[in-house]
Parts: structure tokens; C-alpha cells; sequence
DNA sequence: CGATGGCTTGAGGGTATTCAAGTGACGTGG
DNA sequence: CCACGTCACTTGAATACCCTCAAGCCATCG
């Protein structure tokens, strides 16, 4: 579906890529992109594919996997509104290198990678908001890597719905889990059982509830306190 | 120490930042670029210290970790010659996101980030082969963070060797572990107690043998058989 | 109503960790 | 030259944590 130029502009001006950028930049893009409705399961590309597009999300919630040769699914990151993805393929002889499905029912813009490329060939301050982007990127798979070494399952859970409440949390607090249990524990990478348990220990050491999936922190500081010490970054932790 | 011009060309041409740039980039870095030696153990800047320079690993090996707040250390990733690091300063701030500590004695060169930051605004293919390494970074993490949810011990020390093999691997094949077996281990995410109980399971299941640092692996194939099944990508895996 | 999928709970097993002891290599100082 | 301490590494025993397998619950939907 085609947008309205303001429509496309203001959406891009909501993702980080696009945010501070001037029309210069935005009109080309807002031009050529493209809007799609996409319900939950559906596969948006696949690891190894010929890529087209890069992707912004609009809502909804998206999720990037591999498959290892055996038959099993890595989760590598489960991306919200805002976020951009399939970006990587323009550096990787325009293959993807991941999967990418919906998991929560998405609104998505679809912006071609030529466009991308052709842009950061033009455009220093574009380029390096594109490098901004990525570094920030490699921060937050640091901060996973260190996560899955130093902290146990509900310190995970405990720093998911941290990461959740956003950094101006105060207590007590309501909120509802964005996706599936399910895919949260794989991407807290954790199995389900694993997740449904460490929930429950979370619940010993700190005071919330939880009903499927509307959940109530009482004390947001008490859960920094059993989740953050066992982790290098400093509480608030913006990104999801 | 101050290079010689054409000594730091060809430092810098060896570097995967700098292999396929032409003079017009060279020539500036080469200018600014100073040689240091430094033995094992040295710190070479810390986490969220004011940043100055970035680094090329000319040799030797170089440890980049961050550490928790109840005092433990993640090791993020362990580089050597032709790698860069310290870069990422330039767009957090201009304050390391880690430590870097010499692991092996090393030569580096020390490039200004502000250098940098003007080559990449004046020169789009400097920017974009930037952002090329950055991509492949990416990838490498989400690698590495896919072996620690599929692979067991066994397999991820495995897989280590195989990279240590480098692409062109023919059985047999002798080699030396680069660094100490306690940091291969915590490199890897696990205890050296479990590297050495994982370097006696691997030699139950395949044909090789240790002593110290020198490693012989009579059947590379036999080796990728063990591990490589439990990941998503396809052997060789050229980089450590 | 039965089927399905998401989630939970229990029992049992496996893998990695902790704690502890011990070996061997290396460097220092007597 | 040897005694000693240190450090890297190994090994054993006991434990903790997470996973697998299995059963069952509950809500949704055809």
C-alpha cells in the first residue's frame, strides 16, 4: 500500500534511523515506501533469501531467528515499533541473514535496500546515523551475551520486564507482556518450562503478581535490586 | 612511536578497515598513526573512560570485557592482527563501552577517533566500509550468541578449533591454542574447569590430541561432524 | 463438543558450576 | 642450586541449575 508523503514522513520520523534526520533525506525514502498490514505468523523473509527491503516497524512486534542444521531455532532478537531490520543484507551480498516472522500482528514499511545504499552514498550525516544505529545495536548484543553468562533465568525475566516498564518506571506498576511466554523464553533464551518456573522464583524474591499476561510490580526497585547486580550496565536499560 | 610512512601503510593495509581503501584514506591514517608494543596484562583503557583514539591489532591478542556489578567479568570477545576496536567510543559519547586489556603480547596502532569522524564524513567509501565491518561484527554476535543457547561445552570448544583452522584446513593438522586455556574458556562462556572437562569429552568423540598449548586434530572432518550440527552456519567459519 | 495451542507443573536426568585438592611450570630470592 | 610462591591447569565430589519428557489445565475456536 502507498502512503501520503506526510503520513510516510511522520512514520519515518518515529524510528531511530529516521529520527533526526532532515527532508533531504526523508523525502526520497518516504517516496518509495511502501505499507503493509501483516498478521501474526506471517513470514516476512527468510535467512538466506535474496534481499529487496529493509524494514521499519510501525507496531506490532517482529521476530529475527536462525535454524541450525539439526532442526532447532535460535532467537536472535525480537524487535518492536521504531526499530529497523533486514538492513544488514546490503552489507552481505544482499542475502538476508536471519529469518524474520511476525510475531505480534505488524504494521510495517518496506523501503528498498538500493535506496539505502545509494543514500549513504550521498548523505555523510545519514551514513552516520546508519552507523549510530548499528553501534547501538552491538552494545545491546554485548549486553545479551553478558546477560546469558552472568545471570541465572529470573534475573532474565527480571531485566525482560525492567527493559519493559521503560526508563521513567515507578512503583507499583501495570503492564502486559507483549508476546507469547513462549517466544519470550526464547528470547530470553530459556525454554518455556524454564520461563514459567523462573517466574515463580521471581515471585518469591519480589513482590508482583502475575496473571496470565497482565502483570503488577509492586516495588520496581526491589526487582533492580535482585536483577541488576549480577550486570554491567546501569539501571535504567532503555532498549528492549 | 612514530612509523615510517610506508610502514604504516602496510600496517594498515592488513587491517579489515583499510585492505581495499585507495591512498586518499591511507595517507591521513598513516600520518597520525602511532606504533606501541605492549606486553601481557597491560590495560589498554577501560570501560566508560573519555576516549581518544581507536586501535589496530598489528599482533598479538587483545581482551575486551566488561565487568558486573557484584564484580564478576564477562569477556565480550577476544581479537587479534588485523582487528580494530575501541571504535564504538565514537558514537557512545566518546566513552569506551568495555575494557580492552593485552592478552597476548601485542603491537597496536593507535589511530585518532576524531580522524575518524572526519574520514567518514568526507570520504562515502570509507563510511561504508565501515559500516561493512560493522555488519559482520553483528553477525559474528549473533553467532556467538546462538552457540551459547545450542552448543554444548564440547561444541563450543570445538567450534573454536575449527576457527583456529582457518578455512583451508587439511587432516592432520598441528597447531598451538593462541592464548591461555582459562581465557579461551571464559571467551567461550564457561569455567576452565569445564573447558578442560570439555577438552576430554571432545577427545572421546574425536581423533585428537593435546599437550599444553600444541594441539594436533588428525580428522578436521570428523571435528565438524561433532559440532557443527548444532549451528546455523555452514562450515568453514573463517573468523575467531 | 472436541481439538488445538499456550501455559503450567511434576519427576527425573544431564550438564555445568562450585568447592576443594593437587600437579607441574616458572620465576624469585635465599 | 634449591626452596618457595605463584599461576595455569587438572581432577574429584557434591551441588545447582536448566532441560527433557510427560501429564494436565485452561481458553479459544471450529
Amino acid at each position: 500500500m502507498i502512503l501520503s508523503h506526510p503520513d510516510a514522513v511522520a512514520i519515518l520520523r518515529k524510528s531511530e534511523l529516521f529520527a533526526s534526520q532532515s527532508m533531504d533525506i526523508l523525502d526520497p525514502f518516504a517516496e518509495q515506501a511502501r505499507f503493509h498490514e501483516m498478521p501474526k505468523g506471517t513470514i516476512i523473509f527468510s535467512h538466506e533469501q535474496s534481499a529487496e527491503h529493509f524494514y521499519i516497524i510501525v507496531s506490532g512486534w517482529v521476530k529475527l531467528s536462525r535454524e541450525t542444521l539439526d532442526g532447532n531455532e535460535a532467537v536472535i532478537d525480537v524487535l518492536h515499533s521504531g526499530h529497523m531490520f533486514g538492513e544488514l543484507a546490503l552489507f552481505e551480498n544482499m542475502q538476508y541473514v536471519c529469518n524474520a516472522e511476525v510475531a505480534e500482528d505488524a504494521e510495517l514499511l518496506f523501503l528498498p535496500l538500493h535506496l539505502l545504499d545509494t543514500m549513504i552514498a550521498s548523505h555523510h550525516d545519514f551514513a552516520r546515523q546508519l552507523l549510530h544505529v548499528m553501534s547501538s545495536t552491538r552494545v545491546k548484543r554485548d549486553k545479551e551475551l553478558e546477560h546469558r553468562d552472568m545471570q541465572s533465568a529470573a534475573q532474565r525475566i527480571g531485566c525482560f520486564l525492567l527493559r519493559l516498564c521503560g526508563a521513567d518506571a515507578e512503583s507499583p506498576l501495570q503492564l502486559y507482556l507483549p508476546y507469547d511466554k513462549t517466544l519470550i523464553a526464547s528470547r530470553l533464551g530459556m525454554k518455556p518450562e524454564t520461563f514459567s518456573r523462573g517466574l515463580a522464583t521471581l515471585r518469591k524474591h519480589v513482590d508482583l503478581t502475575i496473571q496470565g499476561a497482565a502483570l503488577e510490580i509492586k516495588d520496581v526497585e526491589q526487582l533492580t535490586a535482585y536483577t541488576c547486580n549480577a550486570c554491567s550496565f546501569t539501571y535504567p536499560c532503555e532498549d528492549l
